[in-house]
DNA sequence: TTAATAAAATGATATTTATCATAAAAATAC
DNA sequence: GTATTTTTATGATAAATATCATTTTATTAA
């Protein structure tokens, strides 16, 4: 078993704060999982009673809206924790967790996080900065959700999905989402989003090849999320 | 001046876990302003440099779009703290506070709520727990945004400010917004906002005299925020 | 109080977005 | 490799929402 000194997700997450001790003890208490691409990590209302820590893959932190779809709220990559929230709050998980690709996870009970915040006065400053960081972006978000069209959505989805997690080789977006899952994003219906991509794309402004998506004009693209164009 | 003891920001916020040494240190360095209705407490972007605490009055936590329109992020109320987010993310503020009926807030430095983080594990949990309220409200909120109708999100905000702000004896909403400020929270245009507050008198679901609103059928305003109407 | 201003209300119309239907393309199972 | 299922794409249409214009009502200032 590692004893996640090396692990990535301490140079990232909150953890960076945890000295060779406590990190002897975490890795003790540790349970580590292979999630499979499109596997549920845990659900919305379940208590998860812990952390999971994400070594490698993508995730999608969704929220079931009343009319039955699945809103992503978040996407979450390699180097960062799941269920901080719930745990803070001592309540049930409000978002579900999917992967993505195949994902490696490590889980780490909360009595063990809890002691951390307890003695390490360092850790509670960096979750809490991920928390507010959270916050900040939600609220940006709920905004841009309010008074943005659909289509100034996507655009500004799009880049944001470029800047997150980058390009291939070939130029096209990493991620992979499907048409349904993009429209999830951006709340939208499933033929609304594909609509807009085609107009995009005769508009120059993307090019689709299959489920590929190569932004092609960044600058107009920003114009369009901004909602100059 | 007042020594924070008696103050009712204590009783309902994350202070109520300093001790007696702390609110007496706190009283100290503490400035305490009256704001007029309408008057702005701080803007987005602005360096604040600690926090605020409500002791009378009701706030709106606003963000400007790019529409030129502000959108009303959140309500606050006596006994709730502003600020800590950029505080402890050390960023200017990412909201406005603009006062919607007179206030008293205390403003209360940096350096001397820093220091309570430190000392007193108690208050860090007590922040750490507000902003993850705020942050499971946020997403509720975006996905109400994103996915329901203008329709539904109003009969859902009508619900909610009856909820957080009360009924006056004459049982209309405490809390008065203007057209414009209502449509700014649920995320619409004022003409479209009127025009279902009509439709929702027309129907007998609210009632409306002047500014007031009158719930009248709270059940079918439910049922009509879910989409089941 | 009256004039001036701002807010609320409503109609007409344009635009955006959703829904339903169907076809084409891609992915998956056998 | 073919059949089956799912995803993507597109058209036609309906519904929701925004915009602009105008009137009415309420608020404010002189």
């Amino acid at each position: 078993m590692s004893k996640c000194e090396q692990c990535i997700v301490r140079e990232f997450s909150s953890l960076k704060a945890l000295n060779k001790e406590e990190l002897l003890k975490m890795a003790d208490c540790k349970t580590s999982y292979v999630i499979k691409k499109g596997n549920v990590i845990f659900e919305e209302g379940e208590n998860v009673n812990g952390i999971y820590c994400i070594k490698d893959g993508i995730c999608k932190l969704t929220k079931l809206s009343q009319n039955g779809k699945d809103h992503i709220v978040k996407l979450a990559i390699k180097g960062e924790l799941l269920g901080q929230r719930s745990m803070i709050s001592d309540e049930p998980v409000n978002l579900s967790a999917v992967a993505l690709e195949d994902m490696e996870v490590c889980f780490i009970p909360k009595s063990e996080i809890m002691g951390f915040f307890e003695k390490n006065n360092q850790f509670s400053m960096n979750v809490m900065k991920t928390i507010c960081a959270d916050l900040k972006d939600a609220d940006d978000h709920m905004v841009s959700m309010a008074q943005k069209s659909v289509k100034e959505r996507l655009a500004e989805t799009l880049l944001h999905l470029e800047s997150i997690f980058g390009e291939n080789p070939d130029k096209s977006l990493h991620i992979q989402l499907s048409r349904e899952e993009l429209a999830g994003m951006i709340g939208t219906a499933t033929e609304s989003c594909i609509r807009l991509l085609s107009d995009f794309n005769k508009l120059n402004l993307i090019e689709l090849d299959g489920k590929k998506i190569i932004l092609k004009d960044k600058s107009k693209l920003k114009k369009m999320a901004e909602g100059n164009l």
